[in-house]
RNA sequence: GACCCUAUCGUCUAGCGGUUAGGACACCACCCUUUCACGGUGGUAGCCCGGGUUCGAGUCCCGGUAGGGUCGCCA
């Protein structure tokens, strides 16, 4: 039998972190079983549905790299699409789902109150045989014992969650529903369905819950509870995917950098934990970093260059050379792309924003005379490359009888702004003899040095 | 309130009856060094509590506690 999986994801304007590594985990589960990947769209809420919030899921999905075998193409309801089990938006598929509610009634399965079509559950425990939590028995709840029947298809005529998903998943022959957690016990209702349509329940595996850092769960509103946010703030898709597949699952041999052939290699449903994990944002930012230190240049160059045009840098004013000397020497020390406007911006600026605190503490009076020298000195210099850069500054070091240091901090403030970055030498070297000793004039002309 | 799931360093995890309880992030110290990173070395830190079972329990069972989920004409 060919394993197929689905995501299901509803249409909230924003796909989740947690919804992203349920997506991850079904990927991976069909990708390692050479299996099917669908996407299907939960939209019978028409209240918060829109296109567009269709959209981000589909762009965050695909930034991931998690690409679907069968579902729609774009977010338009009505549009196109992959696969011959369609439609895959919810709500257009209506006709199927008063079907499968004329067959409930007219086998007295169901039967109408107050206008909406409720289903006759079972009262006895439902047992689930689930693939990562085990044997679970479901009884009923308090509640439930009052009225174990619930809602399929509302007053006005609109089925409802437990009914469609249900139906969907038997129409599109799913054989794996793996899900979050969240749905554990509502399994009990789906299986119950399954069983008065006459069919086998699909295999569950609900997997654990990704909570903040602090333990409380994550909603909407929590910063970096969105995809989207990840993408935004710089980071590299193949990093928060390494990251997502290691939160409730391990390949148990002490690895934490795994490319995503090896993830789908290893990936088995059977090792993922039955525990919730805390969501890392360190962790994540230091497997982020691995990642970018051995990003291909070409990309890096690319994102780079969009990370500063983000910021209002626009790098198009200056040869391609000089651009790419420029953010060779900023390649492998940020971790992010949103760091590096601040980092490297120095490159694209005419005109230096120093950092106050650090003009206080390195533009004073004792400073200038031995600044003033450096400056003739690299004024003088043959080549303005960074070995000849490095052996006049130590140069004047030592015959001024201070540590290289002493000139290095100064400079380095003078020509960038800042107190860190880049190599210097090489950070001069790129900028070019005329922009050093311009930055250099500029900053000497300034007040605090006599202050 | 009821039902269900879970419980190893601060965090993510390995462990599957006998281990000096391992790794990673973070943190601390030192080294490297033109800054910041990176890298290297070392270190602090953990089996929720109480009962069983067993020669022996982080590992199995029960209870408690704590956290999470569900019980909707939301999904």
């Amino acid at each position: 039998m060919k394993i197929r999986v689905r995501f299901a994801p509803s249409p909230t304007g924003y796909l989740h972190i947690g919804g992203a590594r349920t997506a991850l985990f079904n990927w991976l589960f069909a990708r390692h079983h050479g299996g099917t990947f669908i996407l299907r769209i939960e939209d019978t809420d028409a209240a918060r549905n829109s296109q567009e919030a269709v959209e981000v899921i589909l762009d965050g999905l695909r930034w991931l790299g998690l690409h679907w075998d069968e579902g729609p193409l774009t977010g338009e309801a009505t549009g196109p699409s992959h696969g011959d089990r369609g439609p895959y938006f919810q709500s257009q598929r209506r006709e199927l789902y008063l079907r499968r509610v004329e067959a409930l009634l007219s086998r007295g399965l169901a039967y109408e109150q107050d206008g909406a079509i409720k289903f006759r559950m079972r009262r006895e425990p439902v047992v689930i045989h689930d693939l990562i939590v085990g044997e679970v028995v479901r009884r009923l709840t308090d509640r439930e014992e009052q009225d174990p029947d619930f809602v399929i298809l509302r007053s006005d005529g609109q089925p409802v969650f437990h009914l469609t998903n249900v139906v969907d998943d038997l129409e599109m022959g799913i054989t794996h529903v793996i899900r979050g957690e969240d749905h554990l016990s509502n399994t009990a209702k789906h299986i119950a369905l399954f069983e008065a349509f006459g069919v086998k329940p699909p295999h569950y595996a609900h997997i654990p819950l990704i909570l903040n850092p602090d333990g409380s769960k994550m909603s909407k509103r929590d910063r970096g509870a969105a995809v989207h946010w990840y993408r935004e703030e710089g980071y590299l898709p193949e990093a928060l995917v390494n990251y997502l597949a290691l939160l409730g699952w391990s390949p148990k041999d002490n690895r934490e950098k795994l490319s995503v052939p090896e993830l789908i290699d290893r990936f088995d449903l059977a090792q993922v934990l039955r525990h919730n994990a805390r969501f890392d944002p360190e962790k994540l930012l230091w497997l982020q970093g691995e990642y970018m230190r051995e990003l291909p240049r070409d990309r890096f160059y690319e994102l780079a260059v969009q990370a500063l045009h983000k910021a209002g840098l626009d790098t198009t004013r200056y040869p391609l050379n000089y651009v790419k000397a420029a953010l060779d020497t900023c390649y492998g020390k940020v971790k992010t792309f949103r760091e590096l406007p601040d980092y490297g911006g120095f490159y694209f600026r005419e005109e230096v924003e120093y950092d106050p605190q650090a003009v206080a503490q390195h533009f004073v009076p004792d400073q200038a005379p031995r600044i003033r020298r450096l400056r003739d000195s690299l004024g003088r210099v043959g080549a303005f490359d960074a070995a000849t850069l490095e052996t006049a500054l130590k140069s004047v070091a030592a015959e001024l009888g201070v540590k290289p240091a002493v000139l290095v901090h100064p400079v380095r403030l003078a020509c960038t702004g800042r107190t860190a970055g880049p190599s210097l030498y090489h950070l001069m070297e790129v900028l070019g003899r005329e922009r050093v000793l311009d930055r250099l004039e500029r900053a000497l002309a300034r007040p605090e040095w006599n202050a």
